[in-house]
RNA sequence: GUGAUUGUAGUUCAGUUGGUUAGAACGCCUGGUUGUGGUCCAGGAGGUCGCCGGUUCGAGUCCGGUCUUUCACCCCA
């Protein structure tokens, strides 16, 4: 006989953690429709090339390919086998597992282009897929929720954005976070007045790790990166500059005197905060990080990333706006921008935090002994009378011992146990059972109804 | 993908320089209580020591491979 087990980087979730997912899960289905987001599903599987090129040769490897069916070989030759893995792939694969959920979107909107009223709200709660190196935190296949506006360049999405994850977070309970914020187009200048115009991916790469290896090494690393010592002594204040984020973009606008683009970024910046004012949030958690990088290709303006402080993990949220996604499926011109939650990470920042409210599980409130046959139509009547009175009911299924049917109630932490034997059937009146004081008297079924339902 | 690391009952973990029959706690089952759980008492079941191979008179313990866990790099939610 074989142990089963289950590939790696894969989870089971059993019903307690299953109760704590959907908290969060409805938490963020809650902000998304409230916002106006409509729901959109697309497939598990892609066609590969609708995948391959968008995250960059890094995440082509870390694509799942799925076999083709069937004889896969067929179509092979021996020449094949010896030019190497790319070149069989494509004959043995033509379909993968999603990677995100920003692509199969982009792939969408292409295709649906003329159905779609723009600006297209959507958001979109699925599984992805990875074939990454687990670690905490980090799964080969995990959920993101991921909401975007595509169709319009206003920066009132972005402030919409900013306030949706606050709504999210205080749904949660979860005060000690930090939204940080960037744009690619404050890095573009940066690069521009340090003369390393061009090297953007290079400097994001780079200095996207400095609050992990330090000032040091981020500078041994550009110079690694081809990067000269003037660019990096002019790079200096940047990293220095302390303040309030209105007093960075008024720094920012100095340092940018000669970069159209940079004062581009700290334009829209401002705009979006100026709007973000008329939300009246207690605190919008806004931090603006001039090292905030965000490594994938496609974020051409915001960007934005969300920690929860005091947690040893990941980004729990991130996001930004892309100009050009639909751009390689044929349709430019298509501005969008958009977030996703993490909701493994969360669910991990909650447990670790002990965040949950008391019972996340909708649990049965009562269970109905089973004495034997002739009791059990009594039975089943009043389960249903229960039920129908909206009290979430069941009863024991095998006429058990009295011991081992109480048990199961006390473990699956049921409040109410009825009892109905002979005793009850002869006077008309039910045995209640209170599991958590352990009272127990006898009811008529209308006062019994009432009992369980007063105690909520 | 590179370099480390982990694996012993359902769960959390002991297990000495390689040496007889691999232990504990909790959980589970049975009984004390034929209509009463959560406490208590008595008893019981449960392990191919991740898997495959090697060294040895002898391997949970040493070696190799493989799978899994965790960590760093890379990248990312």
């Amino acid at each position: 006989m074989q142990k089963p087990s289950i590939p790696r980087g894969t989870r089971d979730f059993g019903p307690l953690q299953m109760a704590k997912r959907n908290y969060i899960f409805n938490t963020i289905r809650e902000v998304y429709e409230q916002y106006g987001f409509a729901q959109l599903e697309t497939p598990t599987m892609e066609n590969l090339s609708v995948l391959t090129g968008k995250y960059g040769d890094e995440g082509d490897q870390l694509l799942f390919k799925v076999l083709n069916s069937g004889d896969f070989l067929s179509k092979t030759q021996a020449q094949d086998y010896s030019a190497g893995s790319k070149t069989m792939l494509t004959k043995i694969s033509e379909k993968g597992l999603r990677y995100d959920l920003t692509v199969p979107f982009a792939r969408y909107v292409v295709m649906h282009r003329n159905e779609i009223s723009f600006p297209f709200k959507r958001y979109q709660i699925q599984p992805v897929w990875r074939a990454d190196r687990p670690q905490r935190g980090r799964y080969r296949e995990f959920y993101q929720c991921d909401a975007d506006v595509v169709g319009t360049n206003s920066l009132l999405c972005e402030a919409e954005i900013i306030a949706m994850i606050n709504e999210v977070f205080n749904g949660l309970k979860l005060s000690d976070f930090t939204i940080k914020l960037n744009n690619r187009k404050i890095l573009v200048g940066i690069t521009e007045v340090i003369g390393a115009e061009g090297k953007e991916a290079d400097f994001c790469v780079a200095i996207d790790k400095l609050d992990k290896i330090g000032l040091d090494k981020v500078n041994e690393e550009l110079i690694q990166r081809g990067f000269s010592q003037e660019s990096i002594k002019l790079l200096k204040p940047v990293f220095e500059f302390e303040g309030t984020i209105n007093d960075k973009l008024a720094f920012l606008k100095d340092y940018f005197s000669a970069s159209e683009t940079g004062l581009q970024g700290v334009k829209e910046t401002e705009e979006i905060l100026s709007h973000l004012q008329s939300y009246e949030l207690e605190d919008n958690h806004l931090e603006l990080d001039l090292t905030l990088a965000r490594g994938l290709s496609y974020y051409t303006g915001t960007i934005f990333e969300v920690k929860a402080n005091g947690v040893q993990i990941g980004s729990i949220t991130g996001g930004g706006r892309y100009d050009n996604l639909t751009g390689v499926f044929g349709l430019k011109d298509i501005s969008g921008v958009g977030i996703s939650f993490g909701v493994d990470r969360i669910y991990d920042v909650l447990e670790e935090l002990d965040l949950y409210p008391e019972s996340t599980a909708t649990q049965v409130q009562v269970m109905i002994v089973n004495f034997g046959e002739e009791m059990m139509n009594k039975g089943i009547a009043l389960l249903q009378g229960l039920r129908k009175e909206g009290i979430r009911a069941e009863m024991y299924p095998d006429t058990a011992k009295m011991k081992k049917q109480m048990s199961y109630a006390n473990n699956l932490n049921i409040p109410f146990v009825v009892l109905i034997g002979e005793d009850e059937i002869a006077t008309g009146n039910y045995t209640l059972k209170n599991m958590i004081d352990g009272e127990q008297a006898a009811y008529k079924i209308n006062d019994l109804i009432s009992k369980i339902k007063n105690s909520r």
